[in-house]
DNA sequence: ATGACTGCAAAGGGTTTGCATTGAA
DNA sequence: TTCAATGCAAACCCTTTGCAGTCAT
């Protein structure tokens, strides 16, 4: 089971080390591929059934302010989880919702392009692409006859 | 009242003006400030008071998908709406959730940048940036003592 | 006359919250 | 011992849907 660590103690609340969180983290991890809060939810349940939704959605939350996974707030859709990484960009297909990571070089200068006449202060950017997905992108066609 | 144009019949059904539908389309031009559903339905409210809440949200998803406004759809919040204009990226301030324009030349070529080896069809992009808006950023310095 | 549109209310998906209890430190 | 974390249920926000009645064409 993965040892939980707190890398940001400072500014947040002592917290404490539950078989609960430890099977969150381990199932962001296990399931890798932007699983949604209800997906890391069902996997959990797996192996310790009497744990809460309240529970699950409780720690995802928790971990991502931590800095231990990354939330990827998707719109018009269920939030999904990522492991820590390179900072990156995703696509998202249309018609199924899946997300992927696209391999394209971060641009860590972007905020600095933006103008900032409106005294907005910029932290951070996300760019989701949206497209048909190669599964999706079959279906389509053959459903055209 | 803002006359309502079909841009798109091709694809769509066949189309009705309905003081409802107009009401809609005039609330997003006269909110112009990426109004959210619900506050498209505040305000047509105002003007014709026994509209239903349904008939707002379907008639701003109908004048979406017939090009008439463009719909933004927020990472972990309600959907907004915007007039047509020259495409382009927004902030969101992390305190307040409001959504300003940015300053920023439109890529359009950033979907070519993609390296598109997993057979994805890349159609479009959003960028979202986040940060804090000039009057949250202040209100935090302020609490600072 | 037809069927797109409306209003209403109810249901839906995803997420958060209140509260009494539990358990890691 | 303490208070962060849990489990449960209810509440919450935003949005969609079913349906009978309406009205633009």
């Amino acid at each position: 089971m993965r040892t939980y660590k707190n890398k940001n103690e400072q500014s947040l609340p002592a917290s404490r080390n539950t078989i609960q969180r430890a099977l969150v983290l381990d199932a962001v991890y296990a399931l890798h591929d932007h699983p949604t809060s209800s997906e890391v939810y069902e996997f959990v349940i797996g192996q310790h059934p009497h744990i809460s939704q309240a529970t699950v959605y409780r720690n995802l939350d928790v971990l991502a302010h931590k800095g231990e996974i990354v939330r990827i707030d998707v719109p018009g859709g269920a939030t999904r989880y990522d492991v820590i990484s390179e900072p990156h960009y995703h696509v998202r297909c249309k018609v199924c919702g899946m997300i992927y990571d696209v391999d394209m070089p971060y641009m860590d200068d972007l905020p600095s392009q933006v103008k900032a006449d409106k005294g907005f202060e910029i932290e951070g950017h996300q760019i989701m692409f949206s497209g048909l997905c190669p599964t999706c992108s079959e279906a389509q066609h053959a459903s055209q006859n």
